[in-house]
DNA sequence: GTTAAAAAATGACTTGAATCATATTTAAAT
DNA sequence: ATTTAAATATGATTCAAGTCATTTTTTAAC
């Protein structure tokens, strides 16, 4: 399951590549990303980079799912945003000299390239289409977070927990969502034990369905009405 | 108080542009951003942009304090951030072709420039030190607003206010902070009435001064302490 | 297959903070 | 100065959600 299938993508042919910002590179500059990238393997719960360290380049998740997330003060994480496949993780610690912010772990078994900081700074410098892509990318998730911020103040934990499984439905699309408990809660900004009673709720409600630890969304209009935005 | 001594000030003499991302133009960059900018007073209260506009270029904040909020599901704001003399308002929607996510409203009496949309795009292409220090903008706010989402999901509402007091503190450096109790409980993200219940124990505990709706810190350690972060 | 440990679930209890109602103070308008 | 409206303040009540304790289930390790 874990073998060298996993390893050594190639940019050209990587499928994860053409959700990505990478997407409109072309040949040429595909040709060089494949150079400059390397390519390794995580196992679960495996970190990425932690809050504190200083950032040696840039994170492309071609395979799995990455949860980056910061620490309160007990230490209780916080999760901030899901990685999915084609996503790089890490640049917005690129262009300031400061240590990274947010932690990264993987959540499952992934493939992760690596492109280093330098190589990733030349790209933004000379590529003014990739660029702009990454500004634009800047700005979509500065508003995200203005939106979470919002939900976080205002919603119950009810109306999150709604928000959160839409959110994770994008980024698992067909795929069971599979989170810890903990995660999930983390996630929504709750305590385990809470969210676990909501997600009885939610069953019995008849919006999702639970296999043992994998959630499946049954009614997504059900809960797109719940959560309400 | 509000005539033309507000109005057009030269980017050459402004003081906030000492303080601002606009810091290290050099005199040419500066003589072509004075060209370009135009100069506007707004009177508290007044709307910079809403929330589904389309923006046509980004504000620059010469005097002044400013909202930026978005609103939740029954209307109710919550304040993202208070922008202070020399910040550039609204430039995280100049990289996507779409509206704004956010509104901006002023707090008080204002002298604010506005630089259109394409003479924007065009310092950034042009100017790779101003792009870079745009870039390290766009970072730094998605690393406060990680935090901001973890202060949201794990602090009380005490800690959070006193979060904020600190926040403000460093904006309104040393004015008095002046903000209605209905704003500031919109910026922490709870209801007036436990805002002002709350400042009236933060008073009787010695952090904070009431001249009215004007709060004076006179105990930052304790707020820090209480803060915890 | 058995054991150990981690994750998930349930119950009982407590409380921070919201809501609703109303009063008082401050600021603005005439 | 007087009226009106907005902002601030206070009291009473309710409930969502946290905490702590314990049990059951699932997963991983040997």
């Amino acid at each position: 399951m874990s073998d060298k299938s996993f390893k050594h993508v190639s940019c050209q042919n990587c499928e994860a590549r053409k959700d990505s910002l990478f997407s409109n590179f072309c040949d040429e500059h595909t040709d060089t990303l494949n150079d400059q990238k390397s390519c390794a393997y995580y196992k679960k719960n495996q970190g990425l980079f932690l809050d504190g360290s200083f950032p040696r380049g840039v994170f492309c998740l071609n395979k799995g799912k990455v949860k980056i997330f910061t620490r309160g003060e007990e230490g209780k994480e916080q999760i901030i945003h899901i990685a999915g496949e084609g996503e790089i993780i890490g640049f917005r610690s690129m262009f300031s000299g400061d240590p990274y912010t947010v932690s990264a772990t993987a959540l499952e078994e992934c493939n992760i390239c690596f492109i280093a900081k330098e190589d990733f700074l030349n790209m933004i410098d000379t590529n003014p289409s990739f660029r702009n892509g990454i500004m634009r990318e800047l700005s979509k998730e500065l508003a995200d977070r203005a939106v979470f911020i919002t939900n976080m103040a205002q919603k119950s934990v009810r109306e999150r927990l709604a928000c959160i499984l839409l959110i994770l439905k994008d980024i698992y699309k067909q795929e069971e969502i599979n989170l810890t408990r903990e995660d999930l809660a983390n996630y929504v900004g709750t305590a385990t034990e809470t969210l676990i009673r909501l997600l009885k709720d939610f069953k019995e409600d008849g919006f999702i369905e639970i296999h043992t630890r994998k959630l499946e969304i049954i009614n997504k209009e059900g809960l797109i009405r719940l959560a309400g935005n």
